[in-house]
DNA sequence: ATAAATACTACTAAATAGATAGGATATATA
DNA sequence: TATATATCCTATCTATTTAGTAGTATTTAT
C-alpha cells in the first residue's frame, strides 16, 4: 500500500499543477490549508520533491514551489520511489535500486525466480 | 517491498512442496532448521497459511503440514495477500479488499483516477 | 502413560510512519 | 536597512507495524 506521505505528495503536486500561474509560486501554507495536509509535514515532503528535481523552490516573501517540468512529464512511479522507496517486491529484482538480498544466494534463490 | 515474514512463508511452502511424500507431513522444526527460519515465528506463519486453506496440519506425534492443493495451484499473490495484506496501491482500487479511502470523495479523487 | 507435534495467548524490542517544534536563512518591499 | 514572510534544516516525539520470544494447552501415535 502507498503511504499517507506519498498521497500527500501526489495531492500537493496536483494542487501545484492546478494553481501555479505565470511566475507565481505556490506556497506550502496554501496547499496545506486547501488540501488539509499538516503544514510542517508537507514542508518536508515538498523539500524532498525539490531535492529530487521534481519541484523548484523560491525562498522568502512571495516564495513557494513550482513544477520543474510539465505535469505530464512527472511519472507517478517516480514520485512513489522518491517518497516511499523502491517499488519492486524484492531488492534483487529492483531495476532502479538493485542490491543483493541478504539471505539468498543468487543462483539458487527460488523466490527471485518466481518473482521475475 | 515484500516483508520478511512473507519471504519465510514462500520459502516454507517451497520446502513443503519439495519434501512432502505420500502421507508424511513436514514438521515446523525441520523447515525451521533447514531454511534457517526462527521456529516459533514460523509456527505463526504456518498456522496463518493453514487458517487460509493453503496448508492442512496434523497435530501430535508425526504431525506437521501438507499442501492442501498442488503447488502449481497456489498463487504467489494469494500468499502475499494472506501474509502481508492487500497488494493494491490504494484501498479504493483494490479488487479483493476494496474499501473507501478515508480522505477522498470517490467522484473527485484525483489519486484514484491516476492509479486506475 | 508419555513423548512429540501443533494451537493458542501474551508479551517484547526494533524499525518505520506520521508527524511537531523551533530556529536559521533568504528575499520582496516599505 | 528594517521587517514581514517564505523556505530550509535539525531534532524530537508518538503510534503503529514488523519481527520475534515465551510459556502453556491440546492433540495424537505408540
Amino acid at each position: 500500500m502507498i503511504s499517507n506521505k506519498c498521497k500527500y505528495a501526489i495531492r500537493a503536486l496536483v494542487h501545484i499543477a492546478n494553481n501555479e500561474q505565470d511566475d507565481r509560486a505556490v506556497m506550502t501554507s496554501d496547499i496545506a490549508r486547501e488540501q488539509q495536509i499538516p503544514r510542517k509535514f508537507l514542508e518536508i515532503i515538498l523539500r524532498e520533491l525539490r531535492n529530487n528535481r521534481i519541484l523548484e523552490s523560491k525562498r522568502g516573501k512571495d516564495g513557494g514551489f513550482r513544477l520543474l517540468r510539465a505535469a505530464e512529464d512527472i511519472s507517478l512511479t517516480e514520485v512513489m520511489r522518491i517518497i516511499d522507496g523502491p517499488i519492486a517486491m524484492l531488492p534483487c529484482v529492483s531495476l532502479n535500486y538493485y542490491r543483493k538480498c541478504d539471505e539468498c544466494e543468487e543462483e539458487s534463490c527460488e523466490i527471485k525466480a518466481v518473482f521475475e
